[in-house]
DNA sequence: GCGCGTCTGGTCCCCGGGTCCTAGGCCCAC
DNA sequence: GTGGGCCTAGGACCCGGGGACCAGACGCGC
């Protein structure tokens, strides 16, 4: 096929390079162009080759995957970097994007699945499978009885924002032409109503139930 | 089609819905079953017709998108929902994910990249596009000099961590098992490097930063 | 050996954060 | 009119957080 995406594997177990070499076959729009065992010498095979998509696992001996992404990143490469993981690996997940990931799958993905997952993260998008997503997003979620912010009055909400924008009394006051005694009881009602007990923790809660801004 | 992706277009402007249409209409494997003007009366055609995934826009009049996301969960439809907006709204991606988008995409993208979307959705992964993803890992992104995590030392980046979990110096001696003074010593380090004011500043960094576990 | 960085801890001190109590003005619902 | 929220704000009070300064123990490299 003429236009066919040029995909390099890396990964340091070859049963997988294999595995993901014979999925990746049967799809005439897909061909895979290389396989790398770690994450330096995948970055060397990457400049090499110049693939369109780069298949990646995040843990590697010696350089591992996110290392590999920021140095992809700093040489200009522009390959697509799909990280493919054993498991969901919330931990990773953040860096990993950070890095420059342009997606996120499950080692267990059906071919048709990862194809798929190819072909849309070389059509730009960037790609995370739901258990990842919601590792993201949910990080701790609500410990208990849900979110209360309901609860919180307009401006309780805008004094909560800009604790999570790490601004003290004083500052908010300013921003809010208040008094810093005003400032300082919405702060002590904002942590009564969501059983805080300080500050640094409401800009926590803050910013998981994205009353952030 | 036998098994044809069954959509149902949610936005307030019918000539966004008639250009949508039309782009998919020439998809052979996709099949527009309805349309909707708003948030409300799209929950109550997704319940009527039950597509596979709806294309929704988060602006509109009345129950806005995020509202009629959560309705849909409330119901338990399993429709996939992909939100299409006009611009980069980064204040809704995270409130929108939350309430169980599936994806997010830009208005301008073209008819294949919207196809593959759909379809990638529809196949359970969650797909973001390059802006939008940028938006949500970027938040403030490093306002100058970049990541000076490295700068952290190991037991520093421990202490950081349980400060952005929301704990008190006291805690976190217990935790470490360690003098308070050691922990507020490792705390003033943390502060001078990172060059932050206090504690809820390096707590939001730890998160922005994925120091937080 | 010597220097350097890290981890540990101490003392003194100040201030910002947070609680408790109180209270006036405002608007809305009954 | 009366009660009940919300926003505002004051005073008194306590204490945890953070800075300044200092120092011993340990490990590593020159």
């Amino acid at each position: 096929m003429a236009d066919a995406i040029r995909v390099l594997l890396v990964d340091d177990h070859q049963v997988v390079r294999r595995g993901l070499r014979t999925f990746l076959e049967v799809q005439d729009d897909i061909e895979v162009v290389g396989e790398a065992g770690d994450g330096a010498s995948g970055v060397a095979r990457a400049e090499e080759l110049r693939p369109d998509v780069i298949l990646m696992d995040v843990k590697m001996p010696g350089s591992d995957g996110v290392e590999a992404l920021r140095r992809l990143g700093e040489l200009g490469n522009p390959a697509r970097v799909l990280i493919v993981t054993s498991f969901t690996e919330q931990r990773t997940v953040v860096p990993a994007l950070r890095a420059g990931a342009a997606g996120y799958v499950h080692k267990d993905i059906d071919p048709d699945a990862l194809a798929g997952a190819i072909r849309s993260v070389h059509a730009g998008h960037v790609l995370l499978q739901p258990e990842v997503a919601g590792a993201l997003l949910a990080q701790e979620a609500a410990p208990a009885q849900g979110s209360r912010a309901g609860s919180l009055t307009e401006r309780e909400r805008e004094v909560l924002a800009l604790i999570a924008r790490g601004r003290s009394n004083r500052e908010i006051a300013r921003a809010l032409v208040l008094s810093e005694k005003t400032v300082k009881t919405h702060v002590s009602n904002i942590l009564m109503k969501l059983d805080l007990a300080d500050r640094t923790q409401a800009a926590l809660w803050a910013v998981r139930h994205g009353i952030s801004d």
